[in-house]
DNA sequence: ACAGTCGGGACACCCCGTTTGT
DNA sequence: ACAAACGGGGTGTCCCGACTGT
């Protein structure tokens, strides 16, 4: 299964070249930014001319919803990778974790949802709004994972699902910007082990 | 008393104009990302013209260095703000962290750092150089705290200073964007009772 | 038959565009020179936008390189009309003479090779080696005259094709430069005396 | 002597100044032409400003009409190096033009009354009407030398001098530019013998 | 007076995102 | 899907006037 959005069966030629045009366009976005990327490198990215690739999209702006729909949905399954075959929230949330600091989405250029949020935060509204209700959903994920464990007695039953959620985005997202300026993946190793004793503690009943 | 980096005395009409335009530039890349800002749109903010801009500044580039080490420096400024006057390491994180959340900088448009690092992430190196530098020096004066705080017994002897540091840095970076991205502060005050706590639990003796 | 180098047959619209350009940036680039010579002015003269002609050279460099080639051509072709039709290297080479004192080629502005040269003659190599390969083929077609007519006696056999063929185009050339300096073409016509007598001792037998 | 233009006793530091950039300038001008030439690098090669440069011209085009005048008092100068020691009109044109082959006037770039009267053929009346006296007077110059050696049977009576210095001065220059051109000297040397023989030819009696 | 700073407009070349004919 | 053209905007640089301190 593909990324939802994108097609299964009866996909024309057209639409192949359409999937090729957003794959390339997703990284370029990704990587530098709306502002940053031209039709030009996409070109020459593609091998398609200016018309080829205005035939599938109206608007360069069009065009970046549509990477960005792409990007973040493979971003986001690469973090659930292997959750649905884990058992117990806790196991679950520590995997998405390793998940986040050990796999590589298949769109170089870090973060889709922070890249798209920050570079949009003035303007483009369309996908300034693809962003935040990307970010609703994926916080949504993991308060499922969490009340989940709290129905069954896995996590403390004084947890707020919605803060705990906020706190590991938060401190993933983070780390993995820090990475990024830094060049080193100390930031996301130091902040996994730092949210995995969390969430022990978590497990633990209250004293 | 300014940002350090800036004139105080013997300030020529030149140097004046100068730091209008760095002051702009700075909310402008802030705002809008290196190649979201156009000097166009500067020459309107400062109401100049492209050859009173360039008499300052030999490029785009170099503006936007000047324009980043500005609003870096208004941005470190507005966090450390009442440290000097707080008594002990744990209270100086805690302001440290409510300015964080509370203070807005003088540079509307979120955090320098983080926007500069990501939007130069790929190319631009002389920004992306800055970026890296200025996040060493930030993670350098919570350690410095920390340390501090440990060898007064105000902090438990066996935390990481580095790895606090890191996870500080990272929530609230992350919590920033997740308030941006939203459009609500929720994350940042989630993630400020968290770090509270954390800071809490730290300064209690080692069970 | 055009100069060679141009199209004739399954000229596309696009090709009929590009050739226009370089009409008339051949004349512009004639008569002010690589510097003196504007897009601004070329986009009025042909009645193209910027985006109309950048789609056909992809610096201005590359045009003025295609707008010299065809002034050059163009040159040449004048000098040698009716040259195929005269019989004896001698009348060729009076032909040739004459032409050069009247027909104006359809490029104004002087000598292209000339101008181009001394306008290039720092920076701008390619043009500058355009020009020097011009003059060499230039060289040699007057030397192949020269050489035909020495070969069937007609011209002394103690010439040198080389040296003869430098002064017919010093002497050409430099006339060419002071009628236009002085505004006057007495200087053309004087050298064609001279170089006309010059022809006539030539075939004459050594004394 | 210098140029009859400039200053001999009594130059302010002012002047000194101004002939400085005259100086300058005229290099620029003559190897890069009018519109190449900026005053940004007069600047730099001055080590003056803008201001300390217009102090002294009120705009670029005086200053290009006074450092063409520099440029071309320096080379006429060179040309005619040696003359007024040489006796007899035509040892006095041979000294003149062994003189234009083998010396170099103290302002590199060619002979500044052919680059400037092509690069100003078109627009800057000024330069071009500078350069079109300059050519006059220089020819004038030679018409009195040939007319004084017909004056004392030198050369033949039927000469004419306008024709023979015409010839002369079109040779001449039309080898430089060749020179300049190819990269060689050849030409220059190959015109220098023409001339010599056709001036040994002019001082034979008519046959 | 005069060297030099500052700023003003205009324009350079180049490239952008877009539309149109086909 | 392409080739062609369109406007407009990008950064950078130009030449020059006006102001500033000496």
């Amino acid at each position: 299964m593909k990324f939802g959005i994108q097609f299964e069966a009866g996909m024309s030629k057209g639409d192949d070249t359409k999937q090729r045009i957003i794959e390339k366009a997703a990284e370029m976005f990704n990587k530098k930014g709306y502002e940053g990327s031209s039709l030009s490198a996409l070109m020459e990215a593609t091998g398609l001319q200016k018309g080829g690739i205005y035939r599938h999209f109206t608007s360069k702006e069009e065009l970046a919803a549509d990477a960005f729909d792409y990007a973040w949905g493979a971003a986001r399954e690469a973090r659930l990778y292997g959750l649905d075959v884990t058992a117990g929230a806790i196991p679950q949330l520590k995997q998405l974790i390793a998940n986040f600091v050990d796999r590589r989405g298949p769109v170089p250029g870090g973060c889709p949802l922070v890249n798209t949020g920050i570079d949009s935060d003035d303007g483009n509204p369309i996908l300034r709004e693809r962003a935040r209700k990307a970010l609703c959903e994926w916080k949504e994920r993991l308060v499922t994972i969490i009340t989940a464990g709290m129905k069954n007695a896995e996590i403390r039953s004084d947890t707020e699902p919605e803060d705990l959620a906020t706190v590991v985005i938060s401190s993933l997202e983070g780390a993995l910007m820090m990475s990024r300026i830094s060049g080193t993946n100390a930031a996301r190793r130091v902040v996994q082990k730092h949210l995995n004793r969390l969430l022990d503690d978590l497990a633990r009943p209250a004293a």
